[in-house]
This record gives C-alpha cells, structure tokens and sequence, in this order.
DNA sequence: AGCAGATACTTGAAGCGTCAAGTATTCGGT
DNA sequence: ACCGAATACTTGACGCTTCAAGTATCTGCT
C-alpha cells in the first residue's frame, strides 16, 4: 500500500475551484430551471433528449444512459412527467419487459418554452464568461476526463448525434 | 426581446460532454465519499473545512458560505453529524444568536481516515487524466467561471451589470 | 420443452436538500 | 430607552435520488 499522494498546494488551489464550479454551476441550472419550467436538470435533460429522438420517443434503458441517471431515477421522473401530461408510456412491442417514453405535444412546448431561458442562462455563465481559446480547451479537458468517467462499453446508442440541446426548431 | 442566440453544433458538443461531466464526476466523488466514509461530499467539506480553521471550529454562516452550501442545509447537516458525535455545536459568545460547530477528535480521526481514499479518486480521475498544461487551463478556465458564479460582493445588494440573465432582461 | 438466470422496468422506504415559516437576539433610528 | 427591522440559526414539510427488493419477460442450456 502505497503512502498516499496528497494535492500540492497548486493542485488544491485548482481542485478547491473546480469543486466550487462544480458546486455552483450545476445550482445556478437547477434554480432556473425550476422557477422558469417546474423542471429538474434532469428532467429537462430528458425531455431534451426525447426532442431529438426519431418519432419523440425512445426505450427507457437508452434515455437513462443518455442522460447519465440510473433506470431507477428514470422511472420515477417518468412517472413524475407522466402526471403532468409531457409524457407517455408504452409497451415495447419488439420486447415485452421494455418501455419506451414518449414527448407528448404539450410536453414539446413546454420544453420549447423553457429553452430559450436556459439557453441563454448557459450562454452568459459558460460560453461568455470564457475566450474562444477556453472554450476550445474546455472541450478538450471534458472530453479527457469523460475517458475516465465513462468507461468504454457504456454508449452503444451513438449513432444519434447532431441533435440540439434546446429542441430541434 | 431579442432572439434566442442558440448554441453552435460547435457549443453544443462541448455544453454536452460538459454537462456529463457536471453530472459524473459528482457522481463518482459522492458514490466513494459514501460507501467508504457514510459521508456526502458536502459533508466532508465541511468536515475538511473544520479541520483547517484554528480552533477547529468555525460560525455556522462562515462555513455554510465556505462549503457553498445554504445555512438551512448546513444546520440539517450539523444535526446529523452532531448525533454522530463528530461535530459539536456551541453558542457563539460574541452574539447571543450564533453558533460555532466544532470538530471533535472522533470527526477529526473519521475525516483523516476518509482523506486518503479521496484524494487518491481526486487523483485518478482529474490530475492522472489530464497533462500538466490542460491543468493549468482548468485553474484558469475555472476561476474565470467564479467571476459570474461567485460574485465578489455577493453578500449585500450590489446591482447586477454585465447585460441579460435568463428570465429577466 | 422446461427451467435457471439474465434483463427491463417498477416500487417503497429512507436520506438529503430546499423552501417557507418560526424563534432568538442584535442593531438603529428616534 | 424603545420598538421595528435585520440577522443567525432552526424546524417541518415536501420533492427527488438512491438502494434494495419485487414483477414480468426473455434467453440459453440441457
């Protein structure tokens, strides 16, 4: 068992910020998402990824991997949406066990509705908050430390992409 | 009202895989933080938090704003932790109203015992993954992200400048 | 065919965080 | 000195997430 390497004091100046944006960032999206939209990150999340999906609708094993929760918490939100009219359930017909989730058309203008706010609240804390060259890092560093986070073998449903975060428009 | 500035397939990307990491690396941090301390990763910041300031102790406001977190929720933590015998909560003697938590030697011997597990994920997931250069850009990339999430004079009224938030204009 | 085990999803209970309201205590203007 | 307003913290209820268990269906081995 090796003595543990501690942080230097550079690395902690930098882990200490990082949590905090971490901290912080994610409240900010939760907060106005929740006034604006009755939403959870999550939830929009969801909703987003149902948006781009082909026919609006997708399994419900997929939409949890895709938006990073686990089957569990998927199910309950469903249920959640379900309620309030944004969402369907239905039987998989290629497989009995399964489910797939579909955007109802108010659940779609809802979640158009709630876009632009949000858009525009990612904009003024990411993307202006940075110059083009952070930017262009910051996709870098994500996407080296996502090769750690999300172990290969874990996104078989790729073929998607070019989709939108806000809704197709 | 001026229309929406939607993200570029460009943005887009990056916002997504930033997102992921907003949501998995918390994940990871809070899975370990709990199986191998029974602690959640505020809880060990405020632990940590304690362990650093003199006296071992700290107002329940200072903390609360030192660990980003509300004064609610940290009044509900230092409940738990109290019953758990690792924090002890004393009357403030200055002002009648406050309270200072105090770390006690059995919180203290749990967090020294929960650190070097943590660090070592800190390690492995975020300064193993990335090379020297992208850590840098993270400390300068992630302090320019506090400018607009940690406002400097944030604690009295100071007008707000910089242009459009999300749900006003 | 039949049965064990995997897979897809659901459900209920328990813990944590937020919000709104409540209790003390201190501050500040008159 | 006094009274209303601000401050420091607590409390209770409610919503969301997790964890462990439960149900239903499918798959593969014999």
């Amino acid at each position: 068992m090796e003595p543990t390497r501690w942080l230097t004091d550079g690395e902690q100046e930098i882990w200490r910020r990082t949590l905090a944006v971490l901290t912080l960032l994610p409240n900010e999206l939760e907060g106005q998402l929740q006034r604006d939209a009755d939403l959870t990150r999550f939830g929009y999340g969801v909703l987003a990824t149902l948006a781009e999906a082909p026919g609006r609708s997708r399994r419900m094993s997929e939409l949890a991997a895709l938006a990073n929760g686990s089957q569990s918490r998927l199910s309950h939100l469903v249920g959640r949406l379900e309620r309030r009219g944004w969402v369907r359930r239905e039987r998989a017909d290629d497989d009995g066990r399964g489910c797939v989730a579909v955007l109802t058309d108010a659940g779609y203008a809802h979640l158009a509705a709630a876009a632009p706010g949000h858009v525009a609240l990612v904009r003024s804390l990411v993307f202006d908050a940075l110059t083009p060259t952070q930017v262009t890092q910051l996709g870098e560093i994500t996407a080296a430390l996502l090769t750690r986070l999300a172990p290969p073998g874990d996104c078989p449903a790729s073929s998607d992409h070019g989709g939108s975060t806000a809704d197709g428009r």
